[in-house]
DNA sequence: TCTACATTTCAGAAATTTCTGAAATCTCTG
DNA sequence: CAGAGATTTCAGAAATTTCTGAAATGTAGA
């Protein structure tokens, strides 16, 4: 199987930005090579589209499958095992967001809670910058989880208000001077 | 300089994350430092504090303030460089999500519109994956840019709806539903 | 159960990233 | 401008991550 130019630079591009994304290359490549192709693939067909080793492939496609990225389909009297990025983006996105807040976010929002559990430790400083980090992180936790119950036609309208956000905000109730003290 | 136990462990902690967020270890700790450092430090005391060479507290340094992560301070007599990271952690995530933006996203939209650029290409699937991902990722930076405007009061104001931000959307005028014609 | 195919595991090779010590460069101050 | 810091650069060492080929394991159907 050969890829067409265009999708030959895209899957590229994808495995050059794996790095940044915390992913390998190889997995940046299967990932672009799943999304920009209608149809499923198996490993086989990845494995000579991208010129890589199959145990690669493999290796690859458990990651996808850890970071739920992939999509795993069966044909009939075929038993190898075909995968497809969802159609839907907002669904990639969605799994995108949820999957780096897991590791990237809760760890970090867990030891901050361990670390003020130990009680006081005689740094006033460092625990009251603790304390203020992980209020930040809950916070921005709690959007996000109200971001993520909203349906895609609400987030897109959300998302879609341009500057007219400022007067929403403005009109709703409640409001929190403690919460911006230190600003 | 000895770090107390808090200090310390959240300094290892930040170390450990270093390689999920895109930094290196040794970042992760210089940053970890500095921010549960009510003074501002130099070099040298970062360097014995974290036990790593000169060379690598010089190299960690550079990176962060290729990130703008930290602030260079001096005193009076003392020509050394002290670092420090701002006191509103608001300045910090506004600083954390620009600059992951700049390095994570602005290069695959530029890339994607490259390739929409060099026209038909013969591959409407392709074509149209990649049309409707730049157009899913100019909007989330179009929400973004807008975000980002808003003064720390009404962002937190914004964050802190929770349910009632369902409320404020449906009240809000416009409807596009050419925007979520694929759910 | 046996066979044929599909997939995973894993030890070591290859590649990449991180870190160090030494040398070079920069920059104040006397 | 000499020299004493302070900082950066950089080549190679060390550590880590990625990738491969071969072997092991899993699995469906004859």
């Amino acid at each position: 199987m050969t890829l067409t130019p265009l999708q030959q630079e895209f899957v590229l591009h994808f495995g050059e930005m794996g790095s940044r994304w915390g992913i390998n290359r190889t997995v940046g490549q299967i990932y672009a090579l799943l999304f920009i192709s209608s149809a499923p693939m198996n490993a086989e067909t990845i494995t000579d589209a991208l010129g890589i080793s199959r145990s690669n492939t493999s290796m690859g496609l458990k990651e996808l499958q850890s970071w739920n990225l992939v999509r795993l389909k069966h044909f009939p009297g075929d038993r190898r095992d075909y995968f497809t990025t969802p159609d839907d983006l907002w669904e990639i996105v969605r799994t995108l967001v949820a999957e780096r807040k897991k590791r990237e976010i809760d760890p970090t929002l867990t030891k901050l809670r361990e670390l003020e559990m130990q009680g006081p430790a005689g740094d006033d400083y460092a625990e009251a910058r603790i304390a203020e980090l992980r209020e930040l992180i809950e916070m921005m936790t709690g959007f996000y989880a109200e971001m993520e119950k909203l349906e895609t036609e609400r987030l897109v309208k959300l998302m879609t208000l341009g500057s007219r956000i400022v007067g929403l905000i403005d009109k709703a109730g409640g409001f929190f001077p403690a919460l911006t003290k230190r600003n």
